[in-house]
DNA sequence: AAGTGGTCTAGACCACGCC
DNA sequence: GCGTGGTCTAGACCACTTT
């Protein structure tokens, strides 16, 4: 392609969406990848891109910057770790909403939290059936291997992005006839406001994971992107374990605070 | 190079420290950087990669694996976000060590919770000195902006490996004097100790951040790995704020678990 | 000096989302 | 059906660690 009279072909790339994606460093050398995520966050710190909007294509971006598409792609790939952008499977890369702040120490539902914070929840039954437990969950429980387990399986949404996918399950013996209740909403209210069990010990585990197929494709991302784990037993007051959560989590979608006060 | 009579470039290939990297899929198609990752996770979960072991160089797996080296950083990258393996600049890729597990409701110090899961702490401090409080500072420690606040600079290691580097703000009115002691140990023990404070309530956030040049360098790991951002504000009897700490932590350096109780 | 990871280029083809 | 991201190749040069 020629470039025109009075404007040569940067010129007409900053013309385009990517406008103002100038280079700030000495001209000589070329844009590192580092330049090139330092260029987007700038935009996004700027509020040129308000979050939920959507970047330019990695093809547009890579002639705005003459940097190669790997080089863009390295780019965007750091400010996804850094929770800053994500991506939607094969439709582009959006500026990431704010995460959610969750305290393990209180007993409040996702419903609720979310919605105290200003942004909409929404919980989606994906699969509820019986299984037989493993070794591991009958550990958990207390009960024989093999014995019959509930397990759900459910889809989170906060402003209906997927944030987490989550593996429930319940000793049947507790919660009878559990699966019949409507369980798109507060897991912990059908169980107190049916059943008369209520929650007084939490044990809450957290650790950073890479997202398996299995939950990649529930919250559509691209497997192995990093994830928070977080599992949590939850026990009656006669110490019953009445639920075992395993809750995978984007790892961009949330923010954990405790606030302990010690002794007495 | 040319195929020897009776040993073909992948047999030789195999023949290297790489021994028994064979593709596991059909033989037709190529090694995508899944199939990779999981060839070298299969190695250290069999335990033929020993923790703290280093994996051959890339260029070594390229060749074994038959793909694109492109292909086989890829695959690393993955497993460094999963927290299975870690590297050292330009040194090598090795396998991780097991999380240590950190209880933000417990408070034990750095040095006591280490050890007692069997791990060698270390406390180095690289810096010490008196700062203006920000307005951030200011509000935190309900002292006016530019009131002198100590600031500390540590570095922490677990088996002689770097996992965190953190700023402890302190002030000076709570612990006069405090930067003529040894702060290459327990500052609570120090806090206690020689000036009778004891921390009743803790506040602890935490969330995923990439790490930044200065912690980065600290670290000895490359600018913008994930990292775990915890932040701490802790209180004594009378509510005043004895520290405010910031932690960088590696990603795949620990673990979080939170045990609680409610109600009554 | 040799070997390692760190970065970048300039292509290519594919699977899928979206119109 | 076009555009998007997803993946892969096959080089190159650099900065640093290691020997």
């Amino acid at each position: 392609m020629m470039a025109a009279s009075t404007t040569d072909a940067k010129d007409h790339a900053l013309s385009s969406t990517t406008a103002g994606w100038v280079k700030p460093r000495s001209p000589t050398d070329a844009y590192t990848y580092l330049d090139v995520r330092d260029l987007i966050a700038r935009h996004i710190a700027h509020g040129e891109l308000p979050h939920g909007a959507r970047l330019p294509s990695e093809r547009q971006m890579q002639t705005a910057t003459g940097a190669a598409r790997g080089t863009v792609r390295a780019a965007l790939f750091q400010l996804e770790a850094e929770g800053l952008i994500y991506r939607r499977n094969r439709s582009g890369w959006y500026v990431a909403p704010p995460p959610i702040v969750y305290d393990p120490t209180r007993w409040e539902s996702f419903m609720t939290y979310v919605a105290a914070q200003g942004r909409e929840p929404r919980t989606e039954a994906l699969d509820m059936r019986t299984c037989a437990a493993t070794a591991e969950l009958a550990g958990i429980f207390g009960v024989a291997e093999g014995a019959p387990l509930f397990e759900i399986r459910r889809r989170r949404y906060i402003d209906e992005r997927a944030a987490l996918v989550e593996t429930i399950f319940v000793d049947p013996r507790l919660a009878p006839g559990l699966l019949d209740h409507d369980l798109n909403g507060s897991l912990t209210g059908v169980l107190s406001g049916h059943y008369g069990i209520d929650v007084v010990r939490n044990r809450v585990e957290m650790s950073p994971c890479a997202l398996t197929q299995r939950e990649a494709d529930a919250l559509r991302v691209r497997s192995g992107l990093p994830g928070l784990l977080i599992k949590r037993i939850s026990y009656d007051a006669k110490g019953r374990v009445v639920e075992y959560d395993h809750e995978y989590w984007l790892h961009d979608a949330l923010k954990v605070t405790v606030d302990i006060r010690l002794g007495n």
